[in-house]
DNA sequence: TGCGATTTTGCAATCGTTTGTATTTAGTAT
DNA sequence: ATACTAAATACAAACGATTGCAAAATCGCA
């Protein structure tokens, strides 16, 4: 018996000696067509290792199967698909849609000009978006999400944007931090990371929240890149020259690890001389020497909530944004 | 002037009162169709801001334009997406395809069964699959492999098995990494990592082979996860009981980070009294403490090498394996 | 046996493209 | 003008599935 491989309904319908349409219902389960033939007709496939195809079903159902997530690379062309915390972020993604059957398409986007959103969307490739990280991207962002529902995007809900946002309040993120800082007794507090990132102004305004309710002395800001070498270069050329203060709140745990090798390196010891406090939690935060202290994202809590609300707006459901609260992980360098 | 959008090539055909076809062939700036018209059709199409059906092309093309990128995680379900080597990897992997005008279609896969490749592949989701890692699937990567062309694999190249493979010579890096080691002194080496993976398998071959050739004492293995809590554990409760090595081979940079972190708990020093060299080269290599002095795979040439084998092999032409050299990196630690 | 009701199956349109072939239009030479 | 060739455009089939509606088969009952 040669059970050659049927590849489509046609195929099928001709071994069944039904009619397409008959086998489509058949393996839909559809109680339009009597047991027996269904039965038969899912046989008959089974037999003949029968797979449909998914990309002409997509096409008839006007879908695709796939959720678009796109990182821009504003900011930091070298960020995001090295950095630990939106690695960990698109892992969480991949399984919360596969969970629910959908595709992950990923793309690294270098925003070249204002199309590139648009493009996107409206060539068909994806039944939604998900956007990780505002970047400098957030005007081009939101026009696109005012006509085109299912988009989602990790950063934050800033007041007069309606785009659909899940992210850490980042605000109290930096408030804790320095407010950690301060209850230890650090007096001269640095933010280090690049404040025209719309995450870390946040956590520096929540920095300077801290602070100012202290009543202690204004911290200061160091902006670096978000790379290890550049962050590690930044702080170790300021720190050799300026004060150095005692306490340090990084915008990303891998700033964090930056500054804790920089401190090394300048003969330093953390926390004694100086606590840093990093940002993310990401996996290698407790490997660090000495295991870092930092403020906690839930990603897999995020990813979730992400693709949660981009089905429920996809489903005509009105939906608002989320803010997820950080946490303190206290370790050993503050 | 209303420009209402044209969502199809009806649309503009309508528009430009032409067939179907010739806007289509318009657009493809196919010489059939007379300048003249071709540039009304074109000039209409971006007064519309018209976007061709990405979905409706490829079905009727026959392809996807996406090649599916799956980790599977079979030995150890946590690692990959959240270890920096295989990000890095995939990142680049996203680069190399997208220069070529496809899509990377992610996929995590938890094999439950020995069916989970050949159902994806015949899903007709996508025109090509990259594996990253074999794990322990290879031979369900070679069942599928022998009838299915576009599969590349980042992995080891296996005599007996005839898959299409990218990878770097894990038995020289082991070699070299020991053979490093050996030269500054060191003489009991301990190789951590767990030697069922056949990558690992293969660093811990040439591991021993440099041992041999050296003359030196045989050299210990110490399974271990590839995670940072689980390593950690392992090479803390280990080296409390057992005679501490002073030279340690990690199978990857995570491992080796673990290493440092034991170690320097353990209130010893590296490398004075144990040499640590690790293997990957990820990003975080030279942010620890001492930097770390590990094995490098060049991720960027690798993901390059894997989606030029796969194109390649689809259009038709014969194709072989390819192994990339690894280098020392040398760091403090070793 | 006949007829209406009900169950089961088949027909055909449709999704938005591409492309082989037929048809129309324009152009040139007689 | 006519015929013939070349250029430009239109027609229609195809990709593989889903689904509204029509047609056929089956059933029950008088």
């Amino acid at each position: 018996m040669k059970r050659q491989k049927a590849s489509s309904l046609a195929d099928l319908s001709a071994l069944a000696g039904v009619s397409i349409s008959t086998v489509s219902r058949a393996l839909a389960d559809n109680p339009l067509v009597a047991v027996a033939t269904r039965d038969k007709i899912k046989r008959l496939a089974r037999e003949h290792d029968f797979q449909i195809n998914v990309a002409a079903r997509n096409f008839r159902l006007q879908r695709t199967g796939a959720v678009g997530v796109i990182l821009p690379l504003g900011h930091e062309a070298e960020q995001h698909l090295t950095d630990p915390f939106f690695m960990s972020l698109i892992a969480a993604l991949a399984d919360a849609l596969s969970d629910r059957g959908y595709d992950l398409l990923l793309s690294r986007v270098i925003p070249s000009n204002d199309q590139w959103l648009k493009a996107f969307v409206e060539s068909g490739k994806v039944d939604g978006v998900i956007i990780v990280g505002q970047s400098d991207q957030i005007d081009v962002i939101e026009t696109v999400s005012a006509n085109y529902a299912p988009l989602v995007v990790w950063g934050a809900s800033i007041a007069g944007y309606s785009q659909l946002t899940v992210g850490s309040d980042n605000f109290e993120g930096g408030r804790l931090a320095a407010q950690h800082l301060l209850s230890q007794g650090r007096k001269r507090l640095t933010f280090v990371g690049n404040p025209a990132v719309p995450e870390f102004e946040a956590r520096f305004a929540g920095f300077n929240e801290a602070i100012a309710q202290a009543g202690a002395p204004s911290g200061a800001v160091l902006p670096s890149h978000v790379t290890p070498e550049a962050s590690y270069a930044t702080i170790r050329a300021n720190f050799k020259d300026a004060t150095v203060p005692d306490g340090i709140v990084a915008a990303s745990d891998v700033i964090a690890l930056s500054a804790l090798r920089a401190i090394a390196d300048l003969g330093l010891r953390v926390p004694d001389d100086v606590a840093v406090v990093g940002y993310d939690d990401v996996f290698i935060a407790k490997q660090t020497m000495p295991a870092l202290t930092t403020i906690r994202q839930d990603v897999v809590l995020g990813a979730q909530m992400m693709v949660d609300l981009l089905f429920r707006r996809v489903a005509g459901e009105k939906v608002t944004s989320i803010s997820l609260q950080p946490t303190l992980v206290l370790r050993a360098s503050a």
